[in-house]
DNA sequence: CATGAATGAGAATTCATTCAT
DNA sequence: CATGAATGAATTCTCATTCAT
């Protein structure tokens, strides 16, 4: 990659950057064009030289952050070993990244949430991917833990439903409330772990 | 009340019958009062003889089903003694509540989720009293939980984050995985119960 | 007339009554329906009972009122001789009636300044044959007052103009000053004569 | 001011052309955005560019042409010292104003006799200060006029009123009968000046 | 490439008029 | 007759996208 590619590069990401955090902030539909422009410091018709159409810019990002998340989870997947660790180590990297990347944090959760935001269905193909991919590691982690009675035998479209719960949820809830202090990560990881597999119960 | 004020309470309903399902699919701002009117099947102009504007059609429905909400808190509190009771019964009536009333209980996960959707200051303090009203019930049963030994002396503040973000993240998967059958509620909120006292291990 | 017919000529114009101060308060176009429903007590609906249109209702009010207006100018001309007596009479009259009607008065004037208030060309048929009729009652006066030597030579198409001018304007400042006091209604209307046929020089 | 400046500034004035004879035809409520931008040869959007909203169009304009109303009255008032030269100059400046621009002195009409066509109490204020100016002056020549027996000892209150009657409605006489001929504008002052100081008696 | 002016399709809202009760 | 609910055409305003410079 020359100069000039890595310039061009360069640039893209400083628009996906501001449009990440409007969109984050307001949702598509509320996201201008000209508040991206305004932030990202470049004029509106610049924008068009980078993305075709503002759902572009969308999907685009959505796509990026699935993709980190992906990456995160299958690091992860293949450094532990047992449902615990997996469980704990992941809790860990998510809260880390999110702490780090708020906005795409919040996109995410949306986009989640609220498909239709978009009309794409590239989108949605993209998000049950990754749900699914999710879903596989811990159903693997877990069929194992279960063989090797670390857990009882539990429902595990129903644990994983749960964890899933957790994770997004529990992660929005500390973001929000502004808590979330680098060295407590792994202590709030742990904590969540704890409770999955020992519960409250006295 | 008479036939003609009770005519026109039918036909606000019809209104806000039509309006919820399509806030809750689209959100907010990609809403729009064609769309509105078409479901509800009245003029886009007979709209505004119910309703002063968007926004005020949204923020009527969002304050009505956060009532619902609080309602059922509120009785499941007086009814159960136990944190166990309060938890699994809580978590039957929700689900059962986001089961016949889909609609409102999307509606009110985007806006607990995304703030945003609207400007309006209104909807957020009553969101915010709502979520501290939850709390105040966890808290306070829990407490007595670990008096009674119930349950381990737990941090508090992480549990009722924990439990929420069970009760919104689960139904919602739940919800979209259209699995959600009247005989297994109780079963459902059985299984979290369980995972939340027990935990998983073996 | 019998009871039924008088009865549906007050109800008509308790609506015109009402009309008349909202038209004249924000103008034809800024003026609503439901207003003048409310302010006359009435239902939307049952205003087209007795007007078919909106503009209707508009036409005949001021139709009414240069009526009137005409109906003193008239009086005025056959009871006075002079031009100096028609002057300050008419002026008197004048102000007296817009003292006592000055809705209809301020209707008149923006009728007569801002005539595409409506698009009615009748209004601006009956509205120039009103000036029409009160310059011939002018001119006929002045031109017998040049003879007597009463008044100079002077041009009457000017005259006129000029008169025109001091009768609406001067009773509009003195309107929206609010400073019209029955009282001085004839020392108003001696003064302008004066100036008029003396001038304000030394 | 570069040339995209001047272009702007440029563009801004064609609107505002365009927008002042639609609004002296038909006043503010009337006068829809459609309009405006048909008659300037903008798209409706385009107008947005330049201004925020159409009632924004209408206070710039009416701004601008008290300014100028201001600044003749101003340069009257320094120009000459009698009151009759001021009456007679400031007669002509307002008639050859009025005459190059009709609709700046239609509007000024207008928005002068009928306030609420704009809800904006900024226009109300401005236009209350402009009539203030143009007393202040008068009533300063005119207070000489009669320490100088230049003229009599009248009510200058009722004189001003009389005058600023005379100006406004003799003026607008003249342009809609559309016999306002450049050659004879400084005739049309001096016979109102001739009529205010000498009256028309014989 | 960068820019921002121009644009029109589309959105919320208003209101005169109709009409069933 | 009286009423007011229903309506859609008209109006203001927004914004993604295009395009000339």
């Amino acid at each position: 990659m020359n100069r000039r590619e890595r310039e061009k590069l360069f640039r893209k990401h400083e628009i996906i950057k501001a449009a990440l955090q409007i969109f984050a902030q307001k949702g598509y539909k509320a996201t201008t064009l000209d508040e991206i422009a305004e932030k990202s410091e470049f004029g509106k018709g610049t924008i068009y030289n980078y993305f075709s159409s503002k759902e572009e810019i969308y999907t685009e990002i959505i796509t990026s952050v699935i993709e980190q998340h992906q990456i995160i989870i299958r690091k992860i997947d293949e450094k532990t070993v047992t449902l615990h660790d997996f469980v704990e180590e992941l809790l860990a990297s998510l809260i880390r990244f999110s702490r780090e990347n708020k906005e795409s944090f919040l996109l995410l959760l949306f986009t989640e949430i609220h498909q239709s935001f978009t009309a794409s269905t590239e989108i949605s193909r993209i998000m049950d991917n990754n749900k699914q991919k999710m879903t596989e590691f811990f159903v693997q982690k877990a069929s194992k833990a279960i063989e090797n009675k670390e857990i009882r035998d539990v429902d595990l479209e129903r644990v994983i439903r749960l964890f899933r719960g957790l994770g997004f949820n529990y992660i929005y809830d500390l973001l929000v409330s502004g808590k979330l202090k680098e060295e407590f990560i792994q202590e709030e990881a742990k904590f969540i772990t704890d409770i999955l597999f020992n519960g409250i119960k006295y």
